[in-house]
DNA sequence: TAGATTGTTAATCGATTAACAATC
DNA sequence: TAGATTGTTAATCGATTAACAATC
C-alpha cells in the first residue's frame, strides 16, 4: 500500500483552507502567497506549504497559488465535488435546525430524509422533507443511497441507531450525541460534541480569569 | 509568573474525561485505575495520568482513582462549579436549538437573554424566554452580568456582533458563525465550526473509500 | 508486609518551523 | 536574466508513551 499518511492536524486544517480561500475567491483575488495567506490565517507560510505537498504541489515558484486552481483542489480533496445524500436522525431541536440549515445543500450535502420516533413530529415537514417513523430508517437507507447520517438523538439511544445505520450500509455518521460512538472501522465517524465544546470555554475563562493555569498555545 | 502551562491538547481531552467520569457516577462505581479508564476510553493509561498530574494529584497509590472526587475536581477545573450567564446572540435555527438544549443548564449555564434582528421573531418566547432586539443587546450585557455570549448569527454579521459584545464587557466567546473572530487577548473564544466539521467527514469518507490517503491516527 | 497503582522522569515519536536549493 | 516563491530536507520543538521508583 503506497497511500500517503495524512495526519489528523492536517485534515483538520484543510477546512479552514477551503474557507479562506472561498472568501479570496468571492473577492475576486487571482493568486496568493504562502507568506500572504499565512499572515491571513495567522499561521505559518512553512506550514501551509507543509500541508499542501500532503497532496502534491498546487504552487508555481515564483507565484505563488492561483486562488481559484487551489480552492478547485482542496474542494476535490474533501470530497465537496461530490454529491452526498444525507439522512437525520432525530428531527428535535438540534436535527430541525441542521434540516434547515442552508451551508450544507450549497456545498452539495442533499437531506433525503429525516426520522423520528415522536408521533408528534412524524409526518410534520422540516424545511420540506416530511419526518418519517424511525422504524423505516433501515429500508430506507437500503432503498436510497445515503452516504452519511447525522445522528441528533438522546444519547442512550444513539449507539443503538448507530449499529442499525452500519447494518443498512452507511459509512459515515456525523454525530452530535453527547457519546462516542462504536463502529467498525470501514465506518468514519466525525463528532460535534458541544457540550465538551461549551466546557471547554468554561475552562479558558476560568483559567484566564484566576491566572492559575498558562492555557494558551 | 509561576503558572502551570496546560497545552491545548490536554484542555480538549478533558470535557471527555468528565463525560466518561459522569457515566461511571451513574453507574455507581466508587474507583476505577487508569488502566480501566484507558480501556473504557481508548487512550493509554499514561496519557491519562499525566493528564491528571498537570493539575495535581488526583489518585492513590495502589488504589487508583476515586470517582465522585474525580469527578468532581475536574468539574472544578472545567469551571461548572459556578453558574454562567450565557445571551444567545441570533435567534436563527441554530439559536433556537440552543435555547431548547437541556444539558446547558443542567451544568449551570443559563441563558439570560436572546437577541435577534428580525422583526418576525423579537417579541417571541424560545423556551420561555423573550426574544430582544439586538439594538439592546449592548445595554443588556452591561446590566446583566454575563459571562458568556453565544454568536449564532450569518457570518458578515458575526465580527461587528463580537466587537460589540466584547466593547460591552463579556470575556468568552462561543461562536458558530463560519469565521475566525477578532478579539483582544483578554477574550477567550471558542469555535464549533459545523461545515468545517461536515468537511473533515466527507474528507475521511472520500479518503477510506478511494483508499487514495491512509489518514487514520 | 506484599501487591497494586500512582506520580514522574526518561525515551520515543510526530508535528511544526527553519532553511535553502530548485525553478518559475 | 534576476527576483520571487515554491517544494522539500533538516532542525527544533512538543506531545505521547514507556519505565520505574515512590507509596498507599
Amino acid at each position: 500500500m503506497s497511500e500517503k499518511y495524512i495526519s489528523k492536524a492536517v485534515i483538520g486544517r484543510l477546512p479552514r483552507y477551503y474557507r479562506y480561500l472561498g472568501e479570496l475567491l468571492e473577492n475576486d483575488e487571482e493568486r496568493i502567497s504562502s507568506e500572504e495567506l499565512s499572515k491571513l490565517m495567522k499561521v505559518t507560510a512553512s506550514q501551509i506549504r507543509q500541508d499542501f505537498n500532503n497532496f502534491g504541489g498546487f504552487g508555481q515558484q515564483g507565484y505563488g497559488y492561483n486562488v481559484k486552481y487551489l480552492y478547485g483542489e482542496i474542494g476535490k480533496i474533501l470530497g465537496v465535488e461530490q454529491k452526498h445524500n444525507v439522512i437525520l436522525v432525530g428531527a428535535g431541536n438540534l436535527g430541525s435546525a441542521l434540516a434547515k440549515y442552508p451551508s450544507f445543500p450549497k456545498r452539495g450535502f442533499t437531506i433525503s430524509g429525516i426520522f423520528d420516533v415522536n408521533p408528534d413530529v412524524i409526518g410534520k415537514t422540516l424545511n420540506g422533507i416530511m419526518v418519517r417513523p424511525m422504524d423505516e430508517m433501515e429500508e430506507f437507507i437500503v432503498n436510497n443511497v445515503i452516504d452519511i447520517a447525522a445522528i441528533t438523538v438522546p444519547r442512550d439511544e444513539a449507539q443503538t441507531l448507530a449499529e442499525k445505520i452500519v447494518n443498512a450500509g452507511v459509512k459515515a455518521i456525523w454525530n452530535f450525541s453527547p457519546v462516542d460512538l462504536n463502529v467498525g472501522d470501514d465506518v468514519v465517524v466525525e463528532n460535534v460534541h458541544m457540550t465538551d465544546s461549551l466546557l471547554k470555554l468554561s475552562f479558558n475563562l476560568a483559567a484566564m480569569k484566576s491566572g492559575k493555569w498558562d492555557y494558551r498555545i
